[in-house]
DNA sequence: CACAAAATTAGAATTATTCTAATCTATTGA
DNA sequence: TCAATAGATTAGAATAATTCTAATTTTGTG
């Protein structure tokens, strides 16, 4: 029952209490896919399949709603680069990304390594949720 | 109302020419809908609609086409910043956007109002097709 | 333990997008 | 000019990602 981890149990489950989610079977299990192993960028199909692989008894329903409910509790951040795949990033520090077109393959590139200089305020004082910035690749 | 400059179709004619595209009946409508009227961003369900209201007859799989091959010809500029749909900007020179996460509405931000200054390069050298600046807004 | 609220499920439904195969049209060059 | 052909368009089917539904199961609470 107790898999060697990097995140104890406890911690995970405290981690999902804290933002108010029950620690659920599945919900633990993909906590531990997500946030155990310093996995940083999943799809849901991936999160899915890995899962599982893992033996982990779970719908790609359920991947699909732990995926929207972490990322609203603010567990996960989700980002759309190419319209046919979402990516889920366990990374919410604010931090900015590579993209290599042609893998699809993400890479955090951390905030202390861009720095912008100058950004307009948005219309009617409104507030910004986030800045992304995205350094396309072609390779 | 201003009348933003009405393009002619030799014009567009040869601006399709011009990248090696036949200056078909279709091309050219969805062209004059998407150049001829200071229109920035559209949906290929919006254009679609759009050019059904102008009385253009197209099908979708056509404006989807289109809207492909204007981006791989550099007429276009395609944005995902959302899963559930793609933008297409006829704007593209380089310049980032706001985006309006409650309404789906984008808006141009040109290049001079932003710096960016500093920002690393990506591993093995490998070509930057584009940085794109995303100011996502709540409102 | 019992109960209500929340989570999970399989599978159907939905949506955006792409594909297919047939038909049509623009360009080319005789 | 006109026929040939490469390219474009079409309707509708197919696909893929995602969301929904309604039933069932699990969880936290008292």
């Amino acid at each position: 029952m107790n898999e060697p981890t990097e995140v104890s149990e406890d911690d995970l489950a405290k981690r999902l209490r804290a933002v108010g989610l029950r620690p659920t079977r599945q919900r633990m299990a993909l906590a531990e896919l997500l946030f155990g192993k310093g996995k940083c960028h999943v799809t849901a199909e991936a999160l899915y399949s890995d899962a599982v692989t893992a033996g982990v008894h779970v719908s790609l329903a359920t991947v699909y709603n732990a995926l929207h409910t972490f990322t609203a509790k603010g567990l996960l951040r989700e980002i759309s680069l190419d319209s046919s795949r979402s990516y889920f990033d366990t990374n919410t520090e604010e931090h900015h990304h590579f993209y290599y077109e042609r893998s699809g393959r993400l890479e955090d590139i951390d905030n202390a390594s861009v720095k912008i200089g100058r950004l307009p305020a948005p219309p009617d004082g409104k507030p910004v949720s986030r800045v992304d910035v995205v350094i396309r690749v072609d390779g």
